[in-house]
DNA sequence: TGTACATCAGTGAACGCGCGTTCACTGATGTAC
DNA sequence: TGTACATCAGTGAACGCGCGTTCACTGATGTAC
């Protein structure tokens, strides 16, 4: 059941986008490789011919999402709206990478350290732009402190099974940091 | 090989000790009932003697570790000081439960949330009392994104394999918002 | 352009292995007299 | 207090099950003439 070329290639995009969704949805230990090939239109004795391993995949799914990282709004608080929203809190599956697989990156292999490292630099970078200053090294550490607010607290909203609580921390990260661009 | 009644009930500290050091290292998911058991002294056949399933133990061992909160600093600088030093960054399985968890948290069980979630609200409520502020509101506000900010930067900051980036994120979230603080 | 063969992407059964959980057994602790 | 028995915490082998990975095979694609 060979295929062609180009179906190779297009086979390899539909399982990298599956195995970005499904990671982002359940961690990356209970999805299994059967899983993502299936999910992918695929049976999973196929995976080997794509990749090395599971860690393998795991790596380049990363690096496939942090790319291909969508419309990014140019202005900060267009960005800060949206990334401290409740719709963005409960769609794990396209949401952010750093809030749904943060603490379990930790535990995994360097590879896979180092392409959420590469995507974090880019993403300070990026903030760094948009982010208002007198220079570069206080607009460079705003943008580091706000990343760290809008990552932790949807991090915090998503722990919690109290909805009011996971609806306020929201509001009042993006409240409090609001105020605090505004001086 | 029957035991003391003592025995028992120190022996499910120890259960319970182990596994909270255990699971901030390395994740609820990658450690062991056997290991647990043999990191408190024992062999895993005993484990449903004390507990009805892994799962329940983590919800125990996480209740036992987010009582025990050791000694927290009673002043906000010094425990922000404490919180984002790289002593805390490098020692995962004596720090921060949300720092540790969180991401993991988020695929558990009711049960496991609810545990997280009720540690949540005691924290915010701590930081709420030793932080500056003209009223509870607006104390409130402040502790939910200091907290936030908090958590998100040592969660980034052990997620990068970039040392240097590393220490840098952990030094600009603490000035950022010693700065705020002190306005 | 059409035909014959070589290549190789995809299939699905099978493999080890590790894990959570169960269970018959052991022997020290607790109790009744 | 001492003795005889019942209890039950802990042991370690065994069980299913699911997972990552391998492999012989299939048949459509690509190539050589």
């Amino acid at each position: 059941m060979r295929v062609s070329r180009d179906q190779v290639l297009e086979n390899k995009r539909t399982i990298l986008a599956a195995a970005g969704r499904l990671f982002r949805e359940r961690g990356f230990e209970s999805v299994t490789v059967a899983e993502i090939m299936k999910s992918a239109g695929l049976t999973h004795g196929g995976f080997y011919g794509y990749f090395n391993s599971k860690d393998d995949l795991i790596v380049q799914a990363l690096a496939d999402v942090l790319e291909s990282t969508g419309d990014l709004p140019p202005e900060l608080m267009a960005l800060a709206d949206r990334y401290l929203s409740t719709a963005h809190r409960d769609s794990f599956a396209i949401g952010c990478l750093f809030a749904a697989l943060s603490s379990e990156t930790i535990r995994q292999s360097g590879a896979v350290r180092a392409a959420m490292t590469a995507g974090l630099k880019q993403r300070i970078v990026y903030l760094s732009e948009i982010t208002p200053g007198p220079d570069e090294r206080r607009r460079r550490r705003a943008a580091i402190g706000t990343w760290a607010a809008m990552v932790g607290g949807l991090i915090l909203a998503r722990m919690t099974n109290d909805s009011e609580l996971s609806d306020e921390i929201l509001s009042r990260v993006l409240m409090l940091w609001t105020r605090s661009v505004a001086l």
